[in-house]
DNA sequence: TATGAATGAGTCTTCATTCAT
DNA sequence: CATGAATGAAGACTCATTCAT
């Protein structure tokens, strides 16, 4: 919003390094505190003293904080996305790839639980060409599900007669998906595998036919 | 209904004045703010501005930004409540219960929409005997939702063993209504009755059942 | 300094009401804050509260908080000026008089403790033609002190050569005076009386003299 | 000398910096302003002005006003209690060293006059730990000057019968000590050794000795 | 007399960011 | 690569005071 020109100009070199250990324990560092108390909430010096950076020292690795949301959220959703984008091409049929859908979600989202939680609700503290870009990927995440769930639901693809009641149920997957952050607890709840069993049974069958 | 008395005595200590069709505006306009912009981005002048009050103005209505959070909040979630326990107070089968509680909330989120979304993603804001205050309303329209689901599951009330499978599928049920937040929009999209009725179908019998 | 305009005109009907009963708890109220906590640091909601008053209620008493604090230290001062001037034109050898003057001072201090401690700490708070005023009776109570002092020092009036030296006994007499705001507890000190007996040796013949 | 790592200690926590050229000139000028206006009348701004700073520059050096007011007094107090204290032992019979510590106490004073000021009209600005760590290096000072006393006074050490007297004597000396502030004039004034020969000799044999 | 409601000016403090080294 | 030092802008909140009633 505030700055498309200098964000187009920034892109191609948002930042000078992309890997590199210290710069792993930077944005893992960052995304625990964003994930905890929100973007907006974390300051820099909260990341400097949690990574062990000095203030400045930091700057060599992004240009600005959005510019470090952006980082953590690009690195993480796309390789989420690549990864299910790869698995689900492997075949199956509409049940079984979402099946597959949810578990290898909820499998990532335990190992990524930070990164993810912050790519899920940190969208809109993006602006301009960042914004767009995460957006995108989320678009395309978002795809993924609707066509498997249209496969499901047996509604040819491009109907525009079915395309609300898809796009809605694929709305309800995602914030079941999305609202796990919310109370999932590893040691606390039951794995994601077992998670995932039930929500696929959940979307698949319902209450009612889950139990029959 | 009930709690009116509780309530009021609760919010007795943290404010002075409840009523008036100014003070109306300033807790609608502060969610609606809120509702766009998350709590720790809205400033108290962001506030001003849109009600028409002085900075200063203001804080004869509340003793600090957190307090009007907390207001917007207790108001806004304990009239949703009450709404609810009377409602389901009504009877009929649990599905058919089940059905009511989502139609009721999608009902009054329509109507409260800034509110309600702020009553759910900024509890975290909240903090101290705010949080609790809050965070027991919240548990008792958790409730609310794990009785009905148990008794559509046939699930003995108590039963140890089945307790994760209905808090799961409760957790399912709030994360599909809560995402509705971030994407329904009431031109574009269906009405709320509508929009109710695909969710209860979908819960009550998944993706096969609620085609077949 | 700012309004000597203002302050000369409204300094004849600097207030309205300069008696009744709760005119009285005002200033006392006042005075006790103010002595504990600094005029700077108490705000008019401190002493609405502390007296029961509206906030804008005490404005029909005096015209600004620094009106407040004169009023205190012209009542209290000019009646401690009053009486001791009195009570000095009473004679008695030079001795005597001075251990009057010490006495009666700690006994007024003992009956209106804030409010002499405000005059004497909260003088600088004051400013234009109200810290002349309290200034010039400030300089009539100093001049008291300065007349027995060289009379028990055999100091001829008027003596240019030796106006340094009981000048500053006066002073360090007041000093003394004053300091017992810092350390004097009713409950835990002895009388007032004893103290002063005590002073007055000190003063007149020193550590070592009111030994022997 | 021997409580320098302690000091040390305790000013660590509580501010990171604790020298260089413009450091000195901060504590310095924010010390004039206070001793001119008081604690509580200084701004932050003020200071800034005063010292060339910027407004948020200053925090760099200490955590809040009442850190700096703390930084001040520490310093300032402690430096003339290890004065004191190293002085004193060098020996001398009880007049000859009240005599001293007077001097000292009135030399050191006009070297640091706005600190001094600070120190001794501003601790209660001060509260928790900063209040208890600078009370606790009052108590010391004080606790020089009682001793001194009760040995001029012929008391012996631990009366209890006796202490009542001493202390009060020692408090009429810090009186005066302390009401200096309110009156001294470098300028205008004679010169801090002579006032301390008036001063000693006024403690000594009071106003009638110190004439015969 | 008395007050509920309101406000302009100002307070301390924090934040992301920069730059000389 | 890294950082100590510094800052402009902005944030929440408070204060003495006023005015219609």
């Amino acid at each position: 919003m505030k700055d498309d020109a200098a964000a187009s100009r920034g892109e191609a070199e948002v930042s000078r390094v992309r890997s590199g250990e210290k710069y792993e324990r930077l944005l893992g560092g960052a995304a625990a505190l964003m994930a905890r108390q929100g973007y907006s909430q974390t300051t820099m010096r909260d990341v400097a003293r949690e990574t062990g950076f000095s203030l400045a020292g930091m700057y060599y690795y992004f240009k600005s904080k959005e510019d470090l949301l952006f980082q953590i959220q690009q690195r993480t959703f796309s390789e989420l996305l690549a990864l299910q984008e790869e698995q689900l091409a492997r075949g199956g049929d509409a049940a079984e790839r979402l099946r597959r859908l949810i578990d290898r979600h909820l499998a990532f989202y335990v190992r990524h639980a930070d990164e993810l939680k912050v790519c899920t609700y940190e969208l809109d503290s993006l602006s301009g060409e960042k914004y767009q870009q995460i957006e995108s990927l989320r678009r395309r995440y978002f795809a993924l599900g609707v066509a498997i769930i249209a496969e499901v639901m047996g509604v040819r693809p491009g109907s525009v007669h079915e395309a609300a009641p898809v796009r809605h149920a694929t709305l309800f997957l995602f914030g079941m998906l999305n609202w796990v952050f919310m109370w999932y607890r590893p040691g606390r709840d039951c794995g994601p595998e077992q998670l995932a069993r039930e929500m696929a049974d959940f979307v698949l069958d319902g209450l009612r036919g889950s139990r029959s």
